[in-house]
RNA sequence: GGCGCGAUAGCAAAGCGGUUAUGCACCGGAUUGCAAAUCCGAUUAGCCCAGUUCGACUCUGGGUCGCGCCUCCA
């Protein structure tokens, strides 16, 4: 039985579905008007393993991953560039899918952008407008009435008071609460008409927190199972989103909770501050790539708890390498495996399960694995080695052949395939030869290069370091 | 200031009221011409102070430190 940590109520809760069966599930994904950076990786693989457990589970999950392509950045990004917003948010939509993809990332079930969904924006937000919590200000923006919608905070456990006592809400607009959000933006003369639609509150473009709860609604219904997204978007973002869902059905006979378990991954740090644009300590997943392995980087993600901190560091990097190293060495040996089912009656896959099933605990699971791999190594079993694979496929990982992954890489000082089978031919001639100075030398030289070589009974084997 | 989260061995990171986490590093042994890989074994923990308990790393209270949110943010 799935639990799930749920932040509304702070506390892991069995997870029973709306409909039996079926998960509805949406994340809240990326401003497209620049690279992704390793936070926004977080996001992406954690997701993507809870969709693939939820499915892995035999749920049948609509997963909704949403794109934000409206947005002042965006807009302020394509002026500086001098190209259009569709251009722009092209572009980088296309890069995320690229980023995604070598990370193992699944495309969601649906990746709604915003400006395809501003009617049912506009419907929402003359629903909130006629429900008396939406309003339009004197300077032309649409606003919700923070104050008029009972349980604002409830998620993120703050008090409208609390949040009055902190000194740093906006007091310049027009707004009737500072706390006040906007839904609808008036359209501003210097903008583009790209960035305009028409309203019955006049031309403007929506505010950000409305698009999710139009998008989540429209391709999910009123009600669905679980919402999940950065830790940093419990509040404001998740908090407004639930006013404006909650908010806009108020007067509905069938209204309920909007979203039955919210689920917020934790941070990627580096130097235990938090990884952000604004700070600028910011490693984009392309970049990282360039140095580790897309896999290596999904590993890394997924061997931490998605709740916990998670530190980048190059050497954690190389930590996460190591480790999956010894997981695909456990592989190499017992032959080809079949990518197979999961035997989820076999001991292992049962405590896999447990540990999956206990809030997503990537960790404990992957210790799991571990000791598997151990067992392999022991047995050299093909049947141990097949349930590796496919266990560890649930989560995304060791499904490449052992070989590309072992060889695969940038170090290896240019050195190409046929470059390193003639050394270790003349390695092994030496050796014949009883030569062993030789032998060692060349094994130097190559390790120097790289290249580690693995005697074994049934010859030299090499992987780059 | 308000609210929330966390503190585990050299590093990373989990579970658990009493019995091995796991990975990397390190030490000993097996294996190897020597290594590497692999296997076996050992060592290294639970921020501080109280309390509950037969027994606490695990529960409760207090403290200290760190992080996050309260402004766009994954």
């Amino acid at each position: 039985m799935l639990k799930i940590y749920n932040t509304l109520i702070r506390d892991k809760q069995e997870f029973v579905p709306i409909v039996p069966g079926k998960v509805g599930m949406y994340v809240c994904g990326m401003t497209v008007y620049d690279y992704c950076h390793l936070g926004h990786a977080r996001v992406m693989v954690v997701f993507d393993m809870v969709y693939r457990w939820l499915k892995a589970s035999g749920y049948d999950v609509n997963y909704v991953r949403n794109i934000t392509d409206i947005d002042d950045k965006i807009i302020r990004r394509a002026a500086e560039n001098k190209e259009s917003i569709h251009a722009l948010t092209q572009r980088f939509i296309a890069a995320m899918h690229e980023d995604a993809d070598a990370l193992g990332v699944q495309r969601p079930d649906h990746e709604p952008r915003a400006t395809q969904f501003v009617p049912e924006m506009l419907d929402m937000i003359a629903k909130l407008e006629s429900n008396g919590l939406a309003y339009r200000a004197a300077d032309g923006d649409v606003n919700y009435a923070v104050r008029k919608f009972d349980g604002y905070g409830k998620l993120s456990g703050k008090s409208l008071e609390d949040l009055r006592a902190g000194e740093r809400v906006e007091v310049t607009d027009s707004k009737n609460d500072p706390l006040d959000f906007v839904l609808w933006k008036r359209a501003r003369d210097s903008e583009a008409d790209e960035v305009k639609w028409d309203s019955k509150w006049g031309k403007g473009r929506p505010g950000w927190h409305i698009e999710c709860s139009a998008m989540g609604s429209k391709l999910l219904g009123q009600r669905f199972d679980i919402h999940g997204g950065g830790a940093d978007l419990q509040f404001p973002h998740h908090e407004n989103e639930i006013a404006q869902s909650e908010g806009a059905q108020l007067n509905e006979k069938n209204r309920g909770q909007f979203v039955n378990y919210w689920m917020h991954n934790g941070f990627v740090r580096v130097d235990e501050e938090k990884m952000s644009k604004s700070l600028g300590n910011f490693f984009t997943i392309r970049e990282v790539l360039k140095k580790y392995d897309a896999e290596v980087v999904r590993f890394f993600i997924l061997r931490a708890h998605y709740r916990s901190p998670l530190n980048y560091s190059d050497a954690h990097l190389d930590d996460a390498k190591g480790a999956l190293t010894r997981l695909y060495t456990a592989l190499k040996s017992p032959g080809l495996i079949e990518g197979g089912r999961v035997d989820w009656n076999e001991p292992y896959a049962a405590r896999f399960k447990a540990a999956m099933d206990d809030d997503f605990n990537t960790p404990e699971a992957m210790a799991v694995l571990f000791e598997l791999a151990n067992e392999v190594n022991r047995t050299q079993s093909v049947a141990g080695a097949a349930q590796l694979k496919a266990l560890a496929g649930v989560l995304g990982l060791l499904q490449r052949d052992p070989q590309v992954f072992l060889q695969g890489g940038t170090s290896g000082g240019g050195l190409d395939d046929a470059a390193i089978n003639a050394r270790i031919e003349a390695r092994i001639a030496a050796k014949k030869n009883k030569n062993f100075a030789e032998a060692d030398l060349i094994r130097k030289e190559l390790l120097e290069a790289g290249i580690v070589l693995e005697d074994s009974a049934a010859g030299t084997t090499w992987r780059r370091a």
